[in-house]
DNA sequence: ACAGAAACTAAACACTTGTTTAAATCAAAC
DNA sequence: GTTTGATTTAAACAAGTGTTTAGTTTCTGT
């Protein structure tokens, strides 16, 4: 079907494919034989890349990771906008991030859920606490400032992420109707995107601003 | 260890000990042979008593669930609480039960999050679903009275239960320490369920009500 | 054109898995 | 005490696992 006229990186070319299985059928339930299957290579062809499929995990993870990293860090430097407006770009950045690699963050909650691989998880969490970190400053240096009100800081990130991670996990099981389901490439279904955006935004609002509820 | 006095149901008693196991490792990562020596039973006990290893998981989630919907249900048919009161007790009710039930939640989302095994999966959803529309009820009433502002009922569930998960699953990312970590009979650490109540409490409320912000 | 490295392959290895078998033990009824 | 059925056991089974091997092909620099 696909003729690759463009140079392919047959490393990417399985982490892409390897991504996938994953998410479909978690990294127990994925052999080796099927990644390899799927990528279209032979068997030995993953432990020659990646030496074993435990590292192939990290490779992805590694792969995938200091892509937000940057623009958060942007953000926390950033002087111009206040801290409301700073937690709103923050929704829309992880909402449209999350969304539109919903195969990935399977992958890694999967990961999270399952205690198994502690190394792996180690990784998870660094990249994790980091972002909460600059996350938390922005919440507190609001409160500081009284524009917020006085509220629970980590909770309001608990708030944040599993209002998202709940979202896409249990759509379905909340009767939302999703349109395709492609990813990556197609992107995400920009009307549910939307509709998440805005309901974390009157929430928090709601939730950070004293009184007003505009 | 333990010298059971009391008749002990063996069929009980490998399901508690697996339900720690896939907990620990996942429903794929436990092997009938690792529940076997848990349980101090012979491996074949297993397939005798539950047929196979997919009935005994649909074994453990039937002997599980039924437990929170009466509670709910009459919350539903209750007229003395007004919507936002109503709001309150569940969140209460099930912050307490996740809280104090963690392996067998955690199991439960480890499953939805593997797309494997359909009919497991069938199984929770349903349950979810059936608990999904009665808080949707009691939101759009509220509603409909004008005692809530017109929120996302949908996306308000998902921030209720994946603030309430998030929390559960991620405590230690975010820095937050845990007491000890028993489960099931000894319970919880209730300084960790007040602060989560207390922030899904003002979160609702000023997200939900109108205007004061109590 | 050739040598050496890199990429790739089919086959085998050692091991674990869920499940089944066939025999042994136990409990209760008659 | 014998019989009948449920319970329990150790052993075996077939299939699938991640990984390694040993050999072949392809590429690359000189």
């Amino acid at each position: 079907m696909f003729n690759f006229v463009f140079e392919m990186d047959k490393r990417e070319h399985i982490i892409q494919k390897t991504i996938e299985l994953f998410s479909e059928n978690g990294f127990d339930n994925t052999s080796i034989r099927e990644i390899s299957n799927r990528a279209q290579v032979n068997v030995a062809m993953v432990n020659y890349y990646f030496g074993s499929k435990l590292k192939l995990f990290e490779a992805i993870m590694e792969y995938k990771s200091n892509y937000l990293k940057t623009r958060l860090e942007e953000l926390q430097a950033n002087t111009e906008l206040d801290e409301m407006e700073k937690i709103k770009v923050i929704i829309d950045e992880y909402a449209t991030r999350i969304l539109s690699n919903p195969h990935f963050h399977r992958v890694m909650h999967q990961e999270l859920l399952l205690k198994t691989r502690p190394d792996n998880i180690a990784i998870i969490k660094k990249l994790f606490a980091k972002n909460y970190q600059i996350i938390r400053n922005i919440l507190e240096e609001g409160i500081r400032k009284k524009i917020f009100r006085d509220v629970d800081s980590q909770l309001t990130i608990s708030t944040l992420f599993g209002t998202i991670n709940h979202y896409m996990q249990n759509a379905e099981v909340l009767g939302i109707q999703e349109g395709e389901k492609k990813e990556e490439t197609t992107g995400h279904n920009e009307i549910l995107r939307a509709r998440l955006i805005d309901h974390l935004h009157s929430l928090m609002q709601a939730h950070l601003l004293k009184g007003q509820n505009k």
